[in-house]
DNA sequence: TATCCGCTTAACGACTTCTTAATGCTTTTG
DNA sequence: CAAAAGCATTAAGAAGTCGTTAAGCGGATA
């Protein structure tokens, strides 16, 4: 599993991420909200542990940005020293899927991302589909009408938060923060990016899936299909 | 929710099961482990909650048939009141998604479950509806008797307001805050934009929605529907 | 080193949306 | 009932957004 821990106290991060790291695991650490954040927008983790006192942003914050802004949904388990109620129902409530309170046992934690990760998984399914339009995840591979259509990545990451998303609308934001995390480029680079991805996906077929709803986003929906 | 309580201590039962429902789940209840399975097999629960001591099959073996025979994933919390790493370890590893160990909060518990059950389910749409005007918030699209009807930003701003607003009148002032922020443009652009609402959701029907409340706001109701 | 590929940037026209202003109608108020 | 204020309607220009194209940059590749 590819697992971020987000923990501003050195030594548990290192033990943590070192018991991980022996049972076979990737582990990234990010020692404050921000940066955590950051990592957890732009890359695909199976799981994420998330204590709660950090430096600057704090957990709570981190995890609802993750859930609201970002839209993503990687499994989240807070950690915290702090044991009341009320603490651990606002940690459900910002988008926690599970919390543990320190001291623990890593074997326990370790248990806990499992779950959390097969959960995660048995949602997402490895192929995205779209109308007549297939992304797979594992090999990375777009096909429509049953051919084959080579992107570049930035056209991929667009694709599967589209596909992902579909039919909700994207807003430009969102997809930025996809593709370049914080630190967008200067110019509107979207919209090329936009533009070879339909080239790519709508040009060469009859019916056009990425719509643009001017002045929020992008939305990518097959119009045959039954919408609400 | 629809929740399945396996518990062979009746107090303890009746004790979750009446929070529960008063919470607004449907509860359902089995005193041993054979009947939980059945259950639990039988139906569609969000999530099933099994105390691990139980007479006859106990909760671990429940937990493993329905997994491995039966073939079903319903999210499954335990509960027990042995709290060894070991027990723990063993309930994850037949296929449990969440442990909890007596004593323990029935809020904290109702949002275990909660969480368990909003994974593997698709997120419904966010739709309001006034009559037979429907927003969907998901894909912002606007439908009335069924057709499609497109808004510009800021109607779809304002129509928003109005929609979560039904029946009650939302004043000009709170509905340009919502558009603008705090900084207005200069001139009354508010009535130009409730026009073009109009001319959007009203005039291609029989049944104007849109009240003027002179001096004071507007108004979005049915009405043939049901007012106070 | 030369070539390719992907990304960014910039520029331009086409298009959409927003604001402004002018005019006439409706409601309120003294 | 008349004046004043608030509102509806319309049109036109300003402002903003989008699609498209092409040039330049830098890293990877051969």
């Amino acid at each position: 599993m590819k697992i971020l821990i987000i923990e501003d106290n050195p030594d548990i991060a290192a033990n943590v991420g070192d018991y991980l790291e022996d049972r076979g695991h990737v582990v990234d650490f990010a020692g404050d909200g921000v940066t955590g954040l950051h990592l957890a927008v732009v890359n695909d983790f199976d799981a994420i542990v998330l204590d709660l006192m950090l430096p600057g942003m704090d957990g709570l914050d981190v995890c609802q940005k993750l859930r609201e802004e970002a839209r993503k949904n990687t499994p989240v388990l807070m950690l915290t020293a702090r044991d009341t109620l009320e603490q651990k129902l606002q940690g459900f409530k910002t988008g926690a899927d599970d919390y543990m309170v320190k001291p623990f046992e890593l074997q326990e934690l370790e248990a806990r991302l499992q779950v959390l990760a097969r959960r995660g998984k048995a949602v997402e399914p490895r192929v995205l589909k779209v109308g007549d339009l297939e992304y797979n995840l594992d090999t990375l591979t777009v096909s429509r009408e049953g051919k084959e259509i080579t992107l570049n990545p930035t056209g991929l990451k667009l694709l599967q938060r589209l596909m992902e998303a579909s039919p909700r609308v994207v807003s430009r934001h969102e997809l930025e923060l996809r593709v370049w995390g914080e630190e967008l480029p200067d110019s509107d680079s979207l919209r090329v990016h936009i533009h070879s991805l339909r080239n790519a996906i709508d040009k060469p077929f009859d019916v056009p899936l990425i719509q643009t709803r001017h002045g929020i986003g992008y939305r990518l929906v097959h119009p045959d299909a039954v919408q609400t």
